[in-house]
DNA sequence: TGAATTTAGTTGCAAATGATACTACCTTGC
DNA sequence: GCAAGGTAGTATCATTTGCAACTAAATTCA
């Protein structure tokens, strides 16, 4: 084995090497780790908004009503994280609950206007520093990049589904 | 406001409206926690690991002892986040810390034997999901991947030095 | 109909996390 | 060689998070 190639570090294993600084799941969660933390610092301290808070509102912003249920579904988020957050909006009177007229256990929830005010302020910002994040990617690139990351989203969506033998 | 092209969501900003779901930075963290939970899961329940062993683990299974402070450049984690992962896997018998030599605050941590032999374990079963993640992606997608994350590390990190206008 | 199951949303509690402060040691500059 | 300041790593405490249990309402289906 004089020759340099078996360095330690892996085995018999035959492909390459495990290198966390070139590990997909990892790089991920580091690029995604530093794009979110100054928003989420600059919402924090502008606003006094958490992350959740602020996706709520993002996508309540958007328009309709929506239940805490829909709007786990619109923010990936799950529905303990979801009520923490109405209930925060709420107290601050940021948001409005309305019963649904259709289902008694839920309630439509819809930005009052000082959380609409709130959005306005908010929404230039954020486009803002996703367009600072993107600075110096053409078009082409733009795009590229969110399809591949929409189709790591499907591959890691087929995986979590049928791929339990991991 | 009778004229319908003044739909909610946006007031006069001008440019594309906010919308969550096309958003990069909660894209980025969307697909990152999807890419991280199956994996994240299987070492939980094959090895009680949590996600930040795990780093420690990779990149000791890289060959060098490193210190704390090392790990910490390595893995993006913060020191205390660290310091509780080792204490974790020192108590396991997986690493083995020795004073620095040159250092007297410091260790040197390096894998013991049964923690080589959990990383022999681990990293074929990572590389595995790494490569099931990127099932259906032609090489040059992959390298373009890598370079865009790369790139948005490097944005990211210019505007979080100097971009506290944010 | 009406029991059994599912779903919407909340709450309580245990565990994880993060900021801060702390000890011990190192480095710099006088 | 020693005071002032910086760094390695740990401990402490408050906050956040996640899981499981819970209530109330809807749905299913015998």
């Amino acid at each position: 084995m004089a020759d340099g190639t078996d360095r330690p570090g892996h085995g018999a294993g035959g492909g390459r090497p495990l290198r966390l600084s070139a590990y997909l799941p990892y790089r991920l969660s580091v690029a995604s780790n530093k794009a979110s933390s100054i928003i989420a610092r600059a919402y924090q301290a502008r606003f006094g908004l958490t992350i959740w808070e602020w996706r709520v509102i993002a996508v309540l912003g958007e328009g309709a009503a929506l239940t805490a249920q829909a709007i786990c579904e619109a923010t990936a988020m799950d529905k303990v994280t979801v009520s923490r957050a109405i209930r925060a909006l709420d107290e601050r009177g940021l948001i409005a609950r309305t019963p649904s007229a259709t289902d008694r256990r839920a309630s439509d929830v819809a930005l009052t206007k000082e959380g609409r005010a709130v959005y306005q302020d908010i929404a230039p910002l954020a486009l803002d520093y996703e367009r600072a994040l993107l600075d110096g990617f053409s078009a082409d690139e733009r795009a590229r990049l969110s399809d591949l990351l929409e189709r790591l989203e499907a591959r890691a969506d087929a995986l979590n589904a049928d791929g339990d033998g991991f």
